[in-house]
DNA sequence: AAGACGAAAGTGGTTGA
DNA sequence: TCAACAACTTTCGTCTT
């Protein structure tokens, strides 16, 4: 892997925090999930011209394997990387995308009803993912679980966007950058109720076990959100930490908690947010915040 | 005026018979 | 299947800064 790294800045939440997963050739911020570049692999496109070669060798193609085309990456011509990083993409260009696929489909006569369903899943699900602005690799597993789902014949009979924002929601969790059900409904316009009963159907017949979200996960991407510095972020987990020795946790949206921790934190680092601020972003109430803030101030003797 | 607080009634999901 | 239940929301009035 050749890449120059440069000193890089998270445009989001101004993180010097990032990560580079060559394997999915992709940038993206530890902290908020954001993915500031993708397809860095791309850019050493002037190791062909050094070896002439290899030009022609498939190994030397460049892209890594995709679970998120398709036809995996290897054949299609297609030219992903035109797309809006922020995910703005154009319907027209979405539409010719699907054309083409057919047609290729019908080429090489491979064309069916699964790769049809697949084609228009996996645009639906970069629409959703860019909407909700999630990192590739996460894109990757959602794709991954999709497929599953549908070599499986469980996609069959519900709405390609319903097991979509299912398979997004759970992806989201198995990776630890969670979403909410609100979030990926939002972004899908699939009721919650729905997705939901997609991801239980999808977490039995795929048999994928998930603990419960801990309120931890979704800490840094509302500090971000939030704009509040790392150490109050820091401080936020600690206190979720606390809850959990104190058995503060079960029974909890985990939610509430991120945001009750948060405001505390806030409060405590001097960075004071408003409750209102932060039920907004947590998509809670004050009211929920304030709840729990009463058990934590009681358990915890965090005197504010 | 804005934020924090809390009471009371309503809502949707889970649980256990 | 249904009722009880806990958590959460909505709404609204009051208090504090």
């Amino acid at each position: 892997m050749n890449v120059i790294e440069e000193e890089n800045v998270c445009p989001d939440c101004g993180s010097t925090n990032l990560t580079i997963d060559s394997g999915r050739a992709e940038i993206s911020c530890k902290r908020c999930g954001l993915v500031i570049q993708e397809s860095i692999m791309d850019r050493g496109r002037e190791w062909r011209a050094f070896d002439k070669d290899q030009v022609n060798k498939r190994a030397r193609t460049g892209a890594p394997m995709k679970f998120a085309i398709s036809d995996k990456g290897l054949t299609t011509d297609i030219d992903w990387k035109n797309r809006d990083i922020h995910g703005n993409s154009i319907p027209e260009r979405n539409q010719s995308q699907i054309y083409r696929l057919r047609k290729w489909n019908k080429k090489l006569r491979i064309s069916g009803t699964g790769e049809r369903n697949l084609a228009l899943a996996l645009s639906e699900l970069d629409r959703q993912s860019s909407r909700l602005g999630i990192p590739r690799s996460v894109r990757e597993d959602t794709a991954l679980i999709y497929r599953e789902a549908a070599r499986k014949n469980i996609v069959r009979g519900r709405s390609i966007e319903g097991m979509v924002a299912a398979s997004v929601y759970t992806a989201c969790r198995r990776c630890g950058v969670p979403r909410t059900l609100d979030e990926v409904s939002q972004a899908s316009k699939i009721t919650k109720k729905k997705i939901g009963k997609n991801y239980r159907f999808l977490a039995r017949e795929l048999k994928i076990k998930l603990m419960p979200t801990s309120p931890a996960d979704y800490v840094p991407r509302f500090a971000s959100k939030l704009g509040l510095s790392g150490i109050t972020e820091a401080k936020a987990i600690e206190i979720i930490q606390k809850l959990y020795n104190n058995g503060l946790i079960t029974g909890r949206e985990p939610t509430g908690i991120a945001a009750a921790s948060l405001y505390v934190a806030s409060v405590l680092s001097g960075e004071k947010k408003t409750q209102r601020d932060v039920a907004e972003i947590a998509g809670v109430t004050e009211v929920t915040i304030r709840n729990r803030y009463k058990e934590l101030s009681e358990q915890l003797d965090i005197i504010v």
